[in-house]
RNA sequence: GCGGGUGUGGUGAAAUUGGUAGACACGCUGGAUUUAGGAUCCAGUGCCGCGAGGCGUGUGGGUUCGAGUCCCUCCACCCGCACCA
């Protein structure tokens, strides 16, 4: 009988379905094993063949465990809150629950096709308030926390507020900015005094006001609002985070992008910055993605070195990895926005500062980011500043070259040590004083740590190893500096001004922010998705009857980004139905972290960056008992669509064949794949296809078909080369489109997508069906049992390295030759099966049934490869002379070298081989190799 | 510029510890069979050469009895970061 994959697929996932054979508990006696897809965001487009390639991986993988006795948690659900749902809503008025809704049985659809062995039973849905209502406390209990830095962990805020009331902030050290008291309004600072530099005492903790008190403890909370500089993209009427701007456009969209001051809550993910670089070493990600996060954080180590304004009781601090440069220091610059600027500017540079400060802020991110060569600009403030160590004087200038953002947005500009510091010094004629001993610096800057100092007074000679530490014990018995480690990365902004994501559980009361616990805030209904006319987020459409909850004198209007949801969801699989906590901390421990993580490269600053940050934090109150989510992370390469494309001669509705494109002026227009069939176009089809096209006319090739240009690229759906595993499903099965696309090459490399190659997958299905065909219960012979026990142990080391594609290659192996060896005995189909099962489920559990396998082949246990079948008794040694194989040698395996040595040597073709010459060395590698050195 | 990665037939690729380069497939060529079907089977297929043989893993060098694999040089492509003080 022929392989009838359809009735096959049907009728197993029929039975496993009334089995509840996917359905996972928890169970003490046997060991735990977590194998997690990312998150998909369920799209109106549904899947195309790329995305379950990691699917496919993952849940061969989870089968695999599975047979080897691992109690296996493998969920599924859908990060739901999101952008196109809400655009599509924008547009018609369609609530996005709808749209999501929808999508998602579209997604389940397609997921239940391909035979995933998902417990759906604990489906999450970000947009379901029985899961959200959990991220909504995670909020909470982040609004509650604050940093404290010398336990390096986060703490109850209410430990803080004890702090205060007994001593202030003397005895603790909270992460927060450096300035915390320059966001408190006037009023709150007034009675500390003009020259108070944050250390708040306990007296003045406890004469505030209830209103004073949120204010200043708004500044060491976990998530707080603050008025900062945000991306805003107008295009999307919402700000950004900084994973989500790419070259100053919106990642999503590809608009541009603005600064802004804006009043936004904020993730303090730069509290964890320490911990979330140090622990990227003990994880088992690719180094590629560790080292794109250790970038993002951008750890440096250095000095904070203060310099006296001259004239004023102002300071400029900066920030420098290089304090033992200090003394080649002849200038400063800050940035053009830098708060002390209109402060320090002299009456005669006032026009040329402000002009250049102008000039500044017109130019886009983009621009300021510099695409391509940077010309040095600058302008001088007329300001001294002065030298910490020798009392100098130093001229302070602005340039767009420093960054407000990055350190304390000034800098003391060292020409002799720094690229930048010397192009400027040059163009402005500035001095450039020698440090390093033998280094002409007024002709080349030197950038290198290698240098011995000179002319600085007591760090001569040096190296800059020594000289680093030395410099800081200097700078901190004068009292102007302090070592200091300094992070890239910056707070993350947590509102989005849109409507379909988590509400906040927020009210306000005379502007003061105030967290609602007892109950839950759901999504009010609103009449519009847009902003207000006054340009609020759309849920301050919102009537007070609309909420379900509605305290104080309104409620929050922003939403949170869509990093929220995803940033623990892996979490609330372990225990997705639980009413009282997040996920108990037993199903947690039971748990534990994901084993396994399978997903794109695409997260590495976002998702992977934010869920290690939650992770870490509810650590922190020993909520959950590790923390880091993910031990072992792959990244799926992505699977390229192959576009087809016609050439229209431009100003016609003419369209020319491929090979005469030449001989016009044409445009190349992608063309749906659908009507492409070997790169010949369906001239008639294409027609159809647009009413535009209705009158096209083809000038055709020799043959008189019209050939397509092609190109391999992204899948989209603009480039009409979407390829969805529907039809694929249909025409080969399920168990083809798996086996195939493992087969199709590491998992980790970008490939073209190319349906020609799936019939041989294909026939190996047939081919391992029709061995089954003639199942007995004979014995095996030896020749057989060898295939077998070959294949077994192929398999298992394949499936532990992840190596999916070559696990294919060896069933394909094993089949095609136990169908030559007739090994058609029970005794080598049942274990077959089980290798079988990961990559082809179905088929093998109906090959597993047939050949009397006994319940669901998904819980046999795992075949072992036996020594005694794996050993051969010859041994085909290839023969090589210099290094070049020759001929081949079959001996007895048992024979030692020295033996293998006289039986090569004594050979007719060796003689041959090594007529005239003498021989110098013979090397026999048991088992392996004969080489014969002769010259 | 810095960091990470990848270069092997016409194509997807394999070679796990330095030990027969191209397994397994696709495609192609020839043949068989068949109610021309996107079916099946057999043989061939790295390149050059009729052949013996020679040459072959991006380039050039090195280590080694032996290198796709280790070391150095350079090139190409992909990804990330990018005036980061």
């Amino acid at each position: 009988m022929d392989y009838d994959f359809q009735a096959i697929e049907q009728r197993w996932k029929a039975q496993w379905k009334a089995d509840d054979a996917y359905r996972v508990d928890e169970d003490t006696t046997r060991p735990k094993f977590y194998v997690l897809d990312m998150f998909p965001y369920p799209s109106g487009a549904g899947l195309h063949v790329g995305h379950p390639l990691g699917y496919i991986a993952s849940d061969v993988f989870a089968r695999y465990k599975r047979h080897q006795g691992f109690n296996v948690l493998h969920p599924m659900g859908y990060d739901s809150f999101g952008l196109p749902a809400e655009q599509y809503a924008i547009q018609t008025g369609q609530h996005p629950a709808i749209t999501t809704e929808t999508n998602i049985n579209r997604y389940r659809e397609q997921l239940e096709q391909m035979g995933f062995c998902y417990d759906w039973t604990r489906e999450v849905r970000t947009s379901d308030p029985q899961y959200y209502r959990w991220t909504q406390w995670i909020f909470g209990q982040l609004f509650e926390s604050w940093y404290d830095m010398e336990a390096d962990k986060a703490r109850p805020i209410s430990d803080l507020v004890a702090a205060l009331e007994s001593d202030g902030l003397g005895q603790v050290e909270p992460a927060c900015d450096s300035k915390w008291w320059e966001t408190l309004s006037d009023e709150v600072r007034a009675p500390w005094g003009e020259e108070f530099a944050g250390k708040l005492s306990a007296k003045h903790w406890n004469q505030c006001s209830e209103a004073d008190k949120s204010q200043i403890l708004m500044a060491f909370r976990l998530a707080y609002l603050a008025d900062s500089e945000v991306n805003w993209c107008p295009a999307l009427g919402t700000v950004l985070a900084n994973d989500e701007v790419k070259d100053g456009l919106s990642e999503r969209g590809g608009h541009p992008v603005q600064r802004k001051r804006m009043r936004q809550w904020i993730m303090r993910i730069s509290a964890y910055a320490s911990r979330l670089i140090s622990d990227l070493d003990d994880l088992d990600w690719t180094d590629s993605i560790k080292e794109a996060q250790r970038n993002w954080i951008g750890q440096s180590q250095g000095a904070e070195v203060q310099f006296q304004v001259a004239e004023t009781n102002q300071q400029l601090d900066v920030f420098t990895t290089r304090p033992d440069t200090i003394y080649g220091v002849s200038f400063m610059v800050l940035a053009p926005e830098h708060p002390l600027v209109p402060e320090i500017t002299a009456a005669a540079q006032k026009d040329a500062v402000e002009q250049y400060q102008l000039a500044a802020s017109l130019k886009s991110e983009r621009e300021r980011q510099g695409a391509g060569e940077q010309k040095v600009t600058g302008c001088d403030t007329g300001a001294f500043a002065a030298h910490p160590m020798t009392g100098k004087p130093l001229p302070i200038w602005i340039a767009d070259y420093v960054l407000a953002g990055y350190g304390t947005g000034a800098i003391m500009a060292v020409p002799a040590g720094d690229e930048r510091d010397w192009k400027f010094a040059k163009t402005f004629g500035l001095p450039i004083p020698p440090i390093f001993e033998g280094k002409d610096t007024d002709e080349t800057v030197f950038t290198e740590k290698t240098a011995t100092l000179c002319n600085s007074e007591s760090l001569n000679g040096l190296s800059s190893q020594d000289g680093i530490p030395a410099a800081i014990a200097i700078l901190e018995s004068k009292g102007v500096g302090t070592k200091q480690i300094n992070y890239r990365l910056r707070d993350a902004v947590f509102s989005r001004q849109r409507y379909w994501g988590e509400p906040f559980p927020i009210c306000y009361e005379d502007e003061i922010p105030r967290l609602i616990k007892d109950k839950q805030v759901t999504l009010p209904k609103v009449d519009a998705y847009l902003p207000t006319e006054e340009g609020e987020p759309p849920l301050a459409r919102a009537q007070k009857e609309d909420w379900n909850v509605f305290e104080g004198d309104r409620m929050e209007y922003n939403t949170m980004p869509g990093w929220a949801g995803s940033s623990w969801y892996f979490l609330r699989y372990m225990d997705p139905h639980n009413n009282s906590t997040f996920c108990s901390r037993e199903k947690s421990d039971y748990w534990g972290q994901v084993d396994l993580y399978i997903g794109g490269a695409e997260h590495t600053t976002g998702h992977l960056l934010y869920s290690r940050f939650w992770t870490k934090f509810l650590f922190d109150h020993d909520w959950i008992g590790f923390n880091e989510p993910f031990k072992q992370m792959i990244n799926q390469g992505m699977i390229l669509g192959r576009s087809s494309f016609v050439y229209r001669i431009q100003g016609t509705e003419k369209f020319v064949t491929f090979e005469r494109r030449k001989e016009f002026q044409t445009q190349r227009l992608h063309v749906d794949i659908n009507f492409v069939e070997g790169d010949k176009l369906d001239t008639d089809a294409f027609r159809k296809w647009r009413p535009e096209y209705a009158n096209a006319e083809f000038v055709l090739g020799e043959d008189n078909t019209y050939t397509c240009g092609f190109e391999v690229e992204k899948m989209s759906k603009s480039k009409f080369n979407v390829q969805t595993p529907d039809d694929l499903v249909e025409r080969y099965g399920a168990d083809t489109l798996r086996c195939y696309e493992m087969f199709l090459g590491p998992l980790t490399q970008h490939k073209p997508w190319d349906t020609q190659g799936i019939s041989g997958v294909h026939n190996f299905l047939r081919k391992t069906h029709r061995l089954f065909e003639g199942a007995t219960d004979a014995k095996p012979d030896e020749a057989s049992l060898r295939i077998l026990h070959k294949t077994i142990k192929k398999v298992t080391d394949d499936l532990n390295r992840h190596a999916f594609n070559t696990v294919i290659s060896a069933l394909m192996i094993g089949v095609n030759e136990l169908l030559d060896s007739k090994g058609s005995q029970s005794e080598l189909l049942q274990p077959l099966a089980v290798l079988l099962s990961p990559v082809a489920p179905h088929l093998a559990e109906e090959l597993w049934d047939k050949s009397g396998g006994n319940g669901s082949v998904m819980d046999a246990s795992w075949p072992a490869s036996e020594e005694k079948w794996l050993t051969a008794d010859r041994i085909t040694y290839p023969v090589s002379f210099n290094g070049k194989v020759r001929f081949q040698l079959e001996l007895d395996a048992t024979m030692n070298p020295k033996e293998v040595e006289d039986v090569a040597l004594n050979h007719e073709k060796t003689i041959a081989q090594i007529e005239g010459k003498t021989i110098r060395k013979v090397i026999v590698v048991p088992g392996r190799i004969i080489n014969i050195v002769a010259v």
